[in-house]
DNA sequence: CCGTATCCATTCCGATACTG
DNA sequence: CAGTATCGGAATGGATACGG
């Protein structure tokens, strides 16, 4: 495509979709944050071409968001964990989830629900803050795997 | 590329992808947010060719992102203006634009700051809520032009 | 199991020319 | 000013075949 970078662009929000503003590379990082480690992981739950999954995640661990490391089990290869930049993104991911959760869904059609892990109840929406204390960290949130009210 | 569609994942942050996540929509939303409304404007801002930003506009008014209104001047033209789904997009923008100040930027280049509107005090970061009363509106903040200290 | 390599279709992008 | 039309090139995406 020949795309114009914005690697060097002032504004910081250009320099951001430059490193994951394409189509895969936050649903990588998404999953990610979920607990997939392996190529093979990545590449069931997202349905893509493994070629461009080797790219993707080439480019994620090029751009520190992902990094190599020897496999935790005993198997010879390596997994893909993220870095802090990496981990990072769940907030990004988190204003996404709203926004679609708000505007994407019809009424007879929810999305799973985001919950406070410790608690167990659905998040509020994020908050800007004057520099201010912390409430929660984005650590302290999942996403359920199904519904089991 | 004939894409795989997200526009009925589970996941919404898949759906909002699937409307937001190329690289020029965010980028036209983010000028739309900070007062962008004419065809021409769009394009002086983000140097992109015409018939691509036509094809994004066309895009993100079908998605009811924006909606064409006849031009606040006396003008023939209409206007390209936020919806409320659109202004809701500046959550994410935010993130966005906070992850990439924190980890896009070098010691020696920072980017301007992101403040408070009503006292001109820079940002904390995005917090998520338990169910909670809010602190300040997403319509509080702005970026600042330049730097005037 | 973990990728890389190759092939082909699509579509995205940028530049330019053109219309009202 | 506000687009549409057309063009070529480049990158992306999917499928499959192949090798460690």
């Amino acid at each position: 495509m020949r795309r114009t970078r914005f690697d060097d662009a002032a504004c910081p929000i250009a320099r951001s979709l430059d490193q994951i503003g394409d189509w895969w590379s936050l649903l990588i990082v998404r999953d990610a944050l979920d607990g997939a480690r392996r190529f093979t992981e990545f590449q069931k739950r997202l349905g893509l071409a493994k070629n461009i999954l080797s790219a993707r995640l080439s480019k994620l661990v090029a751009h520190g968001i992902l990094r190599l490391e020897p496999a935790s089990d005993g198997s010879a290869y390596q997994e893909y964990v993220l870095t802090e930049k990496g981990e990072s993104l769940r907030l990004v991911l988190m204003a996404l989830r709203q926004w679609g959760e708000d505007f994407l869904f019809a009424p007879d059609d929810r999305p799973l629900p985001h919950v406070v892990k410790a608690s167990g109840k659905p998040l509020g929406p994020l908050e800007i803050t004057h520099p201010k204390p912390r409430k929660l960290g984005p650590r302290d949130v999942e996403v359920l795997k199904e519904l089991d009210d």
